[in-house]
This record gives structure tokens, sequence and C-alpha cells, in this order.
DNA sequence: TTTGGTGCAAAGGCTTTGCAGAAAG
DNA sequence: CTTTCTGCAAAGCCTTTGCACCAAA
């Protein structure tokens, strides 16, 4: 695989954040740098660099795709109220696939934890609006 | 909320089912029972049961939408390749939530466990294919 | 009758693809 | 040079919405 500005670039994106973004962020990012760069070459190399296992694509809820530069199995939280994902770090709970395995005639490869709940910011404004109404 | 055939026939299509399926494969029963349904009446509905809390949308990867009627908090299995999804009746880890909140500044209301491999069809499939060629 | 629900078709997001020109190796 | 990558625009999903008609209660 080729080395190139536009290639570089959604990887210094992705190095640089803790967030999971969404294609349109990095998207948004990459194009600060590089003002010409097409959504479809973010999406394409996304993709790309997916499969080369250089970054993984986040398998969690909320829709959009979701990509991560660090490409170990780690758990995340995800703000059911603006949709913000941060990492957890949690040790890997070997002991869920263990007491999964035999409840399933799945052969499991891997697992996912994902938490739902309210970043800081989301939880503070909910407080916030409910206390003064 | 109405009673209508329609939302009667999408209740029963999802208690009837424990692969939590997508909207395309809800409408296409809904329609055996149902010719003259609407796919706009197969989204709106899952969406209203699911704000009553009669059904849940689960919150898993793999890009569409998924409904199932349990509303109660449990795990999931998905096949990485036909994208099934299977229950997996494992005790719901509290432990996993008590270790997770002391190591994020969200406010944690509920997790997911997502586990992800091949189910059995896919699974033999894969083998085949290996083995003969 | 009254209100909410339905079907249809059109519109909206996000993502993918075809193609000719550009650039990395 | 060759091969891969890029930008652009068009097309493709999946999902949502506007509107007039229909049907529960």
């Amino acid at each position: 695989m080729r080395i190139t500005r536009q290639r570089q670039a959604i990887l210094d994106v992705l190095h640089e954040t803790r967030n999971h973004p969404t294609v349109d962020w990095i998207f948004e990012q990459v194009r600060g740098r590089l003002p010409q760069v097409s959504l479809a070459t973010v999406y394409r190399n996304l993709h790309q660099l997916t499969a080369a296992g250089m970054i993984q694509e986040l398998s969690v809820g909320g829709g959009v795709c979701r990509f991560d530069a660090d490409t170990s199995v780690h758990y995340h939280v995800r703000c059911l109220k603006c949709g913000r994902i941060d990492d957890l770090d949690l040790p890997t709970e070997e002991a869920l696939m263990e007491a999964a395995h035999p409840r399933t005639p799945f052969r499991l490869l891997s697992h996912h934890v994902e938490f739902l709940g309210l970043c800081p910011k989301c939880d503070e404004a909910g407080h916030a609006r409910t206390e003064r109404k």
C-alpha cells in the first residue's frame, strides 16, 4: 500500500484523538490539512486501512461508522446524548469469553463491551435544565 | 397507542423469532400476513414501540437497525459473515459495571456485550471451502 | 366523529462506485 | 513508466417525512 499524503493525514488524525471519530469528523480534520481532499478518499482509505489491520472499525451502536487507531481489544463508553465515544481502559475480561463459549453454537472469535451513559458535559446540561425549571 | 393490525403483526413477528431481525426482514414477514403494508409503517411502528418500551432497538454493530422483543438487558452473538444475531443467555455481569465506574468520568447507565464469531452454518461453509480447495 | 395510523412517493443522510487525470514507487 | 490513488459526480442503500385517505376507539 502506498503512503500518500491523504493516507498519512488520515492516520495522523486518528492517532491524535481518543474519541473514536465518525467519518465526517475525520474528513473535516483532514480537510484542515489537505483542503482539496475528497470524502470518497477518506472512506476508501478508512476501509483499506481497516482491511490492512492498521486501524479498526468500531462495532458499536449508534448508526454511523467510527474508527479507532488502537487495534487492540478494548472497551468503550458511548454517550447516549451526544454520541461521543471514549476508550475505557478496563482489563479485557477473558472470563466473559470462557463463560459464553458453552452457551452458543457459534464459534466465538472476539467480543466487545460497550457501556452506555452520559458524558460529563451532557450529564451536567441535563441536571441544569431539570434544576432550573 | 392504538392496536392496529399492522402494529400487532409487527409485534407477532418479533415475538416469534430470536434472531433480532433487521427492518427489512421484519417487513418481508409482515408483508406475508398483510400484503399491502408499507415499509414506512414498519419503520414508524418499530420506533414507536421502542419509545413505548415494548421492544428494544439493538445497540449492535453491523450497520442496519435491529430490533428485539425481549426488553431485558442481555447479551448477543453476531456472525461476522452472515450478520445473524442471536441471544446469548449469559448472566448479566454486574461486576463489569462496578469495574468500569471508577475508570470513566461518564455516568454509566447500562452496558451491552456483543460477541463476534461465526454461526454454525457460516463456520461449516468456511471449512468446506478451505478443505476442498 | 375524532384522532391517530396508513400507504405512497418523494426527500434525506451516509456510503460506495465509475471514470479520467494525478502521483507514488 | 506502471500501477495505484485521487477528486468529482453520480448512484445506491437505508431511513425519514409530507400528505391525503382510512380506521380504531
